[in-house]
DNA sequence: CTGTTAGCGCCTTCAA
DNA sequence: TTGAAGGCGCTAACAG
């Protein structure tokens, strides 16, 4: 495998090798001749400089990576499609690692992160664990966590850029309440994820201060599947359903609940009305129509991202700090008025 | 960020810092006592390798990279994580790129990956333009192709691992044979895909050779989605449909079918079979549960790595080269006699 | 068993 | 405008 250097250009050219490095730093200090005669030279050797050696060099890459707990979930799947497009357009590339914050090995992974010198981390989580992780490394990389916002859990803050859940709870309960619900259930409530409460809590509330009463449903397992929708659905449609709306803790689970109102001959929303949260591609399918909340997920990104850079370029300013971006409420066919 | 390095660990422990990377690295050659005290310092001290230094020096990084056309297909999610764990396993690492063969700049993503010195790439990719891609690079870095296989196409023959796509459509062929089908569609044929195009070469044949009437239904766009097979169901349906089964070029498309089967009344496998090809996790869904084609993903998986692995050890040998993994018949619950 | 000496490829003063 | 020299952190002979 060919490897020219920086000093087989050097040598090619007949001048030094700073001045090829300055070339291609391009900085002014370099004749234009000699600049056009090295860059000749460079293109036509198919020379490309080792980014090792300069990351080494310069004491940072251009590598910012990303940990998530796994690609099924067609959310993070469209989330990091959006978070690699910016990234590159400000001249940074992700790695995408498999990470949950509960693994055992989970700090191998932040080692070996380290040990690469990545620019920065974003951590995908929203386990109650993640702050903790976070504080034990940020003093050694750059991490932002995308996923948790929690004001009560003040001691535990840290970097973060999330979806205001609290408000998208709220304009859930509004909705709902607007459209003439008076009896909904918050179903998938997963007790480990704290946006799922944070959203259920709001949802909650706001419903009961309107007047509405809300029936929980909660999700005993570890991860919100369509499997795992689907089957809580189903147990409420065997109990038999009291209400006429259903807000999902996220799209995965309402897509679950469409798959068993369908083997119920249940109809959405004539008989029920169901609203998801994420937005996932699939919920905008024309046989499926979700209404749900849209987290934004490219402002969401760019987001997360200039939040990272921003401390990158300032390190002392690299403390706790949260960033909220607002969902948004998308009507589909999903939602009825009773 | 604090950065202790090898050189702090043997001031400390009052050696030579290639003491101190003979113990990293695990050589025989250090005295057990001396051992000791350097991991306790290097345990004590957080010390961390620098992996860019180590790969600048030793010429070799452990980051596998892959370039992908998109995480949006959950066959390539779940392909990506049993590519990361047997890859970890192996002392490797992967790092995700987006990316298709027929961008107008995949060429810099290519020079971007060599400039980082990566061990290998991973492509995914049926683009017909692929094997040229990679014999323009393949001397500069090691590649292999996942996801084409064509022997028809010698010239173009690259270093490939790959579901053995011929017999795929052999075998549901004849299965659907078996169930007593004579008129049955092969619907999703994309040009642009090489799979998609042997998958239904071998179909057709097979068919026909049993005597089996089959009628195509081409997707003239320029991927595979729930979406696409929705709507081309719904054209089939509206024609009428002639056939008792239907033989979709992927699960995605597959998934579209049934949507679209209800949206028509159309019982699955009642009034037609249904089968897939990639046995994604959705179609294994209880609400589903398609009959499909299993490409054994970590078999496969695990051979791309290993076959890059092995050329990595004797590039002499990185040729051309096909590895094909059969598919295997999973029979579930959209099939049946006729 | 251990220390010394050279790089790996690049960037960055400091002089010239 | 350019070159020489030193260093980023680590590995790898080569002597002892």
């Amino acid at each position: 495998m060919s490897t020219v250097t920086i000093k087989d250009i050097a040598r090619l050219a007949g001048v030094s090798h700073s001045t090829v490095s300055r070339t291609l730093n391009g900085s002014p200090n370099v004749s234009e001749e000699t600049r056009r005669k090295i860059l000749a030279l460079c293109h036509q050797y198919g020379y490309q400089v080792n980014q090792l050696a300069r990351s080494l060099s310069a004491g940072r890459s251009d590598i910012i990576s990303c940990i998530l707990p796994g690609l099924d979930n067609p959310l993070f799947a469209e989330m990091v499609l959006k978070l690699e497009q910016y990234a590159r357009q400000r001249g940074y590339h992700i790695m995408v690692c498999h990470g949950r914050v509960e693994d055992p090995d989970i700090s191998q992974l932040f080692d070996f992160l380290i040990g690469h010198r990545v620019a920065g981390i974003i951590l995908f989580s929203s386990s109650r664990q993640a702050p903790e992780l976070i504080q034990r490394y940020m003093n050694r990389v750059p991490i932002v966590l995308q996923g948790i916002y929690d004001v009560a859990a003040a001691p535990a803050a840290v970097p973060a850029v999330t979806t205001d859940n609290l408000v998208g709870g709220r304009i859930a309960a509004e909705y709902l309440y607007g459209l003439g619900h008076r009896r909904v259930v918050y179903l998938g409530m997963r007790q480990s994820s704290v946006s799922h409460s944070l959203r259920c809590e709001s949802f909650t509330d706001t419903a009961r201060q309107l007047g509405m009463a809300v029936r929980l449903m909660p999700n005993e397992t570890l991860s919100s599947t369509i499997d795992v929708g689907y089957h809580l659905a189903k147990q409420i449609f065997l109990d038999g359903l009291q209400e006429t709306a259903i807000f999902a803790s996220c799209d995965s689970i309402a897509l679950g609940v469409m798959a068993a109102a369908k083997e119920f001959h249940i109809s959405i929303p004539r008989d029920v009305s169901l609203m998801g949260f994420d937005n996932i591609s699939y919920a905008a399918y024309p046989q499926i129509r979700l209404t749900t909340l849209d987290p934004c997920k490219k402002e969401l990104m760019e987001g997360t991202v200039e939040y990272l850079l921003e401390r990158l370029d300032a390190p002392e300013r690299f403390g706790p700090g949260i960033r909220l971006i607002r969902p948004v409420l998308l009507e589909r066919s999903t939602c009825g008025r009773v």
